[in-house]
DNA sequence: TTTTTTGGTTGACGTGGGTCAACGGGTGTG
DNA sequence: CACACCCGTTGACCCACGTCAACCAAAAAA
């Protein structure tokens, strides 16, 4: 059983100061000056904790707030009546979460917690607020919800046009470009999620996902084992993508 | 081969007017107040036509404006080196498009005419300082751009976890709902796409919309010839999308 | 520690939809 | 008005991925 509460206890007093954050460059106060972020603060709420498995929040819950991944990940999905369940992202330190529930005012997909992860609560109302104030953080705002929307047609892109294996080397480089954008590894990291998320991610069965893991550490491209992942040959991954042989 | 003139010999002198326009509760002036209206018609610049199969904008281009369909329909779609095209939406009168722009300040899709068309043009530095003074119409812009992740998050389910003839029930069953918001019949309509871009769109050849076109047809779900659709029994059509045996 | 559960791998087999090909009707063009 | 091309349909065949099942390792619980 999962905590619902709309004020859970792992609130935390804390409030969060984005002048003093790490990852303002991959964050919503990107680009914005010193004046800009000081006023930033003010906007930003309480921090939140989430506990692996548990719910940022449910599609279907009133949307509130737009969340700043403080630590941790999340995946993000949408279900149908019948049960099945389509992962339409994961999320990193730094991303945004929340997005969909401006449109009517009501979260449209659940947000879950990889890890134990905190996130930034920033309440709409004030967001609208402040945007009409502070010149750089309405189009900061507009750019983070852009590449939503550019990103997600990468994934459709993915989904309606690639075989099994170029769908996992696109999930694998991206995987790594963003973890290098954190300053980690390039070629060394840890999944967060689960073979049957990467399959519902990549609308593959996990078995597939499994066979497409192996094939490619019997062809030197990778290493694996469980979640952890070293890219042995990212050139050739990439190559993989593009010019396959009888492409759908 | 395609005009590519930035400022192609089919724009028009005619200033657009929002508040004239029979659109607006469709478009992004919905919900706005008469006298918000009345400021966005200063926005609004000038009309642009576009004949059938020439671009509205290229993937590359740089972003300068959004736009507001006035008349006709496009279809977005980004490309592989391979030449493989994924269709990421069709749009209808009231829709806007060139959201992908944003992020980047480049186009990251094509946007191309199925019919000859007319857009109303936005530029994008004039809506970013409007969205400043007036009270509405910033609320209303983060609308359109959060429904557009909301709808790519269900295109996404489709890609990733429904079979073929659900694919194509949902599709059906979403342009009636867009020809029945634009005042024409749900049960009637023209399609302005092919075969094959159906199928791009939905993640399929062409001859497998075709058959499942046929198969609906035989089981007196719809009544097809060509580009003319005729639903006998949308709530069958709808059943077909929930509950579907050996689901994916 | 041991036990249980969950997640991952692998094999054998089946099938939905892709591929290739032929054909016919519409439609836009010269 | 006639030609050409594009679009849609249908059939035969094939293969990539799904399904079902067994098994093992890792992690969580007891």
């Amino acid at each position: 059983m999962q905590m619902r509460a709309t004020v859970p206890i792992t609130v935390s007093g804390l409030k969060s100061a984005c002048s003093q954050c790490n990852l303002v460059e991959l964050c919503l106060p990107f680009g914005l000056s010193n004046r800009e972020l000081n006023r930033l603060d003010e906007l930003v709420g309480a921090r939140r904790k989430i506990k692996r498995q548990h719910n940022l929040y449910h599609a279907g819950d009133p949307f509130e707030a737009i969340y700043a991944i403080r630590a941790g990940s999340f995946k993000t999905d949408v279900l149908l009546e019948d049960g099945r369940e389509q992962v339409t992202g994961f999320q990193m330190t730094g991303e945004i979460l929340g997005l969909d529930g401006i449109s009517t005012e009501i979260h449209s997909c659940n947000a879950v917690a990889l890890e134990d992860s905190e996130v930034c609560v920033i309440p709409y109302d004030k967001l609208e607020q402040m945007s009409h104030e502070v010149e750089g953080l309405q189009l900061q705002f507009h750019k983070v919800m852009s590449r939503e929307i550019v990103r997600d047609h990468g994934v459709m892109m993915l989904l309606g046009s690639m075989r099994a294996e170029e769908r996992l080397a696109a999930f694998l480089l991206n995987m790594s470009q963003r973890f290098t954008a954190r300053g980690f590894s390039a070629q060394e990291f840890n999944l967060r999620m689960t073979r049957e998320e990467i399959g519902s991610y990549l609308g593959l069965k996990l078995e597939t996902v499994s066979r497409a893991f192996s094939r490619f550490q019997d062809e030197g491209l990778i290493a694996v084992q469980q979640k952890h992942v070293r890219l042995l040959e990212p050139a050739r991954l990439k190559s993989l993508i593009q010019h396959q042989p009888g492409a759908r």
